[in-house]
DNA sequence: GCATGCCCATAGCCTACGGCTATGGTCACC
DNA sequence: GGTGACCATAGCCGTAGGCTATGGGCATGC
């Protein structure tokens, strides 16, 4: 017997439906059929009387339901209590992280963390890496995703990489792609080409423009200074191409992206928290549902410019 | 959350003891550790802790433990009640099989059976198909595991094909192979072999001579008139080899079995009730519970030599 | 002081279970 | 007799939970 088990079961019997059950219950109908079936076999008796449109309790059934009730009231308490215990229950996270992580990653992962500990209030700032540890340091923020390499080496933080990403140039989906062989681009070829460029702060905005110097060029810049959004959008309105981090072209259709060639632009995403001060209870408690939901991440969700890095000991 | 991490949270938390609390819940050690690992991370606080050969509950575990206790609690009272309403509570399943499905395939059942509904009796009759369906007849049994075909074919009973198992010939272990090629026998390599045989009553008997006959030959039989166990000792003795159902020679390491070549000896087993009386709820129960104890036999369990026949609509 | 043993954690593998979509079958109602 | 509502069945897939083997830390003993 299970928990969830119990639950569908008395979604069934408070809408006396197994179809509104299951939609109560978010899963697809026939999920929860088998589940109550699974659970009648369990005990060894009927619980319900299936009637067209009139399902019925048997007394069996009618046995179970105030125990279902209070086993899963109880279920309720008992994490209500032990978070209220652990410090959960009440709560801030205070999490600083960039725009392209803001727009990509991290709602599923906040939305998570959410489910699990509703009490706890969540703020999220966004901003520049630079910014962010400028926050960080003066105790503004608890955590904050940030880009390695940082220009403070101030060892007052402490950074743990979790992700490295590819970045990825992108142009109007319409358009024709701006690879010459249609698979990949290396950084000369952005040369004379009229790129979208962000504000100042971006760190992708300085590592792009270091990566043309390095190249021996100076890049043509289309339109200059925008938000992540803003860039997206001027590309999609064919300004230009951009070299944006690959995450945020996640439900974008309008776009499309191009990876560079070898050697790539990647950059490092680190998790960042001050060395001097312990995190409280609840920053820990959100590092570490990240982590775990970072790694249990499938392959196909990632994608192919984006790996995580398993973390030395966390 | 799940109702088996709470009972190995509950005794980790009577034990003290990670290693003992894995013992007393029947699992191995690290599925435990883990279970109450992901326990822990799901309610965001540590439960235990850690110190050598001292552990010790948390604040939260000892906010826990009393909501554990009473969940599992509640959870036991359902099932009673549940069963105590659907007359599994007390009862009586009277069962009849051959006594090579007795050894076999049944022990397994039954215990399952019974841990499910430990207030329903068990009485099992050991004995030829004759005999089990005159005891069915007259009301004796309730259920009956027989040999298809049924020599009275009686239209009081009603035959659920289950399994289909071939018939093996066994000798010594330590023998050399009856078989000539090693690998399987013809019916007509028993001829002038010393036979081991059942006594009079056995289906596999009968099977045995009839298929001699039918190949144009009279066996051989170096002793007979044995049960069961005594023909397999014989044979482990050395005084011959015997035809025999090959789920007996499970845990037999003293035997070895070869398959006949085609046409096999095959014997078709059958699930048997009155058709005038409808079943006992119990009855009906375990008729359930062994179905889907068969369907779920893994192919490595089941062996080369035994197939379950999907009931129709059971 | 190193060897040994106890005990919990980690790693890696395998099966089974819970989820999904697609489809079937049955009843009620037009 | 056609149609729609609704629950069951079938078949596929991914992950959770089981296992064995091994790591690693802390005591204790010779």
């Amino acid at each position: 017997m299970q928990f969830q088990q119990l639950a569908y079961f008395l979604a069934v019997a408070e809408t006396r439906h197994f179809t509104r059950a299951a939609e109560l219950s978010r899963v697809a109908q026939p999920s929860l059929s088998k589940q109550i079936r699974a659970l009648e076999e369990d005990l060894g008796a009927p619980l319900f009387r299936r009637a067209r449109g009139n399902i019925t309790l048997t007394p069996a059934g009618e046995a179970l339901l105030p125990l279902a009730q209070r086993i899963l009231t109880d279920l309720e308490t008992a994490r209500r209590e032990v978070q209220e215990l652990a410090g959960m229950r009440r709560g801030r996270v205070r999490l600083g992280a960039t725009p392209s992580l803001c727009a990509g990653l991290l709602a599923d992962a906040l939305a998570g963390f959410h489910g699990r500990f509703p009490g706890i209030e969540l703020q999220v700032e966004e901003s520049g890496s630079r910014d962010l540890i400028r926050a960080l340091g003066k105790g503004e923020l608890d955590l904050a995703l940030i880009i390695l390499p940082l220009q403070s080496s101030d060892p007052a933080f402490v950074t743990t990489p979790i992700l490295r990403e590819n970045l990825v140039v992108v142009s109007a989906a319409g358009a024709p792609s701006p690879a010459v062989d249609g698979a990949s681009m290396r950084i000369t070829e952005l040369r004379d080409r009229p790129l979208v460029m962000f504000r100042r702060g971006y760190d992708v905005r300085e590592a792009t423009l270091h990566a043309c110097r390095a190249a021996g060029f100076e890049p043509h810049l289309a339109v200059e200074g925008g938000e992540m959004d803003a860039v997206l959008r001027f590309v999609e309105a064919g300004l230009g191409i951009a070299v944006v981090p690959s995450m945020v072209l996640k439900n974008r259709p309008g776009l499309q992206g191009v990876p560079l060639a070898r050697p790539r632009l990647l950059r490092t995403i680190a998790l960042a928290h001050r060395k001097d001060v312990d995190p409280s209870h609840t920053a820990k408690a959100f590092r570490r549902h990240l982590m775990t939901y970072l790694t249990h991440l499938t392959r196909d969700e990632l994608g192919e410019d984006l790996e995580v890095i398993a973390p030395l000991t966390a």
